[in-house]
DNA sequence: CGCGGAACTGGAACACGTTCTCGTAAGCTC
DNA sequence: GAGCTTACGAGAACGTGTTCCAGTTCCGCG
């Protein structure tokens, strides 16, 4: 669904070869992260793997922290495209959010690489970034609320029922990550981590 | 007790002259957030406020993360004190944390330029200042357990009893500030958030 | 005191994110 | 199709974090 929306307002006003210029670069960055990671993703490097002219690099991406959280945007959408395919296993709503936590986690870990980096660039601070930092957040949180199977009415705004769990969870998920980036924590504790602070919160 | 201790191991091999320098390096660079935040701390900057040599400074504090890192740590432990001194407020150990994460956030939201700069430092995921990181997280834990009250024997190995809790409140505290720092939030939301979710988690 | 090594200074040099300039190509309107 | 506007290409240029180097000072030890 994410992938084949035509009519958003990013890629509405995109020509047929600006969206390829647009995912060239995208792809140039992501294979450049999972090669050699933040330090790796170099503007010139991605532009030269584009073919595209530095510039239009960031005439498209403002900096580089955009450009990986851009990147990160795309992936979250495809996780979340796989998710609705083939959803959460499971019958206890508790679980099916253990379940997909642990499967977003084993697809960041699976190129730890790419995910420092992006993770680096959505909390660099950065303040041009923060619309696509906020756009990631919402996506988090609907992860998370979409496998417990959230009754509320259709329009956001209201159940405010409560949307706290969720929030603090996905905080925690993010202060996961952190940790792990961080150097702080080593990658194997983030899923025990988040399965205990599951229970709690949603329990 | 944090700052009067000259037995402790980042000290004990520095010669008076050069715990000064040291100082002056810290203070300088706390200056300059003052002002103008991350963009004015710049490395040249803080060496020439400081009476000291470009090359010097980076022996000290090898990279502009460490350095705000480090002026995070001398911050949490002078917070740290000021609560040994005056300590938390109320009945309830709940409330007692409550009115801990309120001092501090005040502390940090009195010098927002600071905080941000140091907060951006803190998850930059540079892996040299991987040691210094979990410090400032260890004290970020310890200011909340202390407010609690914790019951736990000396030796923090054990008193398992009911560390997660506090784990989870000091993730979302992080989170908190970086959703901050990333604008993503005012900073006005802080402590509402924060309460909350301490009466939840410690409830 | 004299000496050897570590620390410090001043400054050049390097790397990479970001900006700017200028000429060319592409797409839109009449 | 002609002209106008906007996007793009190529590359120079700038700023700042970081490293490096040659010379100097400081400090402990014989």
């Amino acid at each position: 669904m994410a992938t084949s929306d035509t009519s958003t307002a990013r890629t509405s006003t995109l020509t047929q070869s600006q969206q390829e210029r647009r995912d060239r670069m995208l792809r140039s960055t992501a294979e450049l992260a999972l090669e050699g990671g933040w330090d790796a993703v170099q503007m010139r490097e991605v532009a030269q793997r584009s073919d595209v002219a530095l510039g239009t690099l960031y005439r498209y991406f403002p900096s580089k922290e955009f450009l990986l959280v851009s990147v990160m945007i795309a992936d979250i959408e495809g996780l979340a495209d796989r998710l609705a395919v083939r959803p959460a296993q499971g019958e206890d709503p508790v679980e099916r959010v253990v379940d997909v936590l642990r499967r977003a986690n084993r697809a960041l870990q699976r190129q730890p690489q790419v995910t420092i980096a992006m993770i680096r660039a959505l909390v660099s601070g950065n303040e041009d970034i923060a619309p696509a930092v906020r756009e990631t957040r919402v996506l988090m949180r609907r992860i998370i609320s979409d496998a417990l199977g959230v009754e509320g009415s259709e329009d956001d705004q209201a159940a405010e029922g409560d949307l706290m769990p969720i929030d603090l969870l996905s905080d925690v998920w993010l202060a996961a990550l952190v940790s792990w980036i961080s150097g702080v924590e080593p990658a194997g504790t983030l899923d025990p981590k988040l399965e205990r602070a599951t229970r709690v919160l949603l329990g």
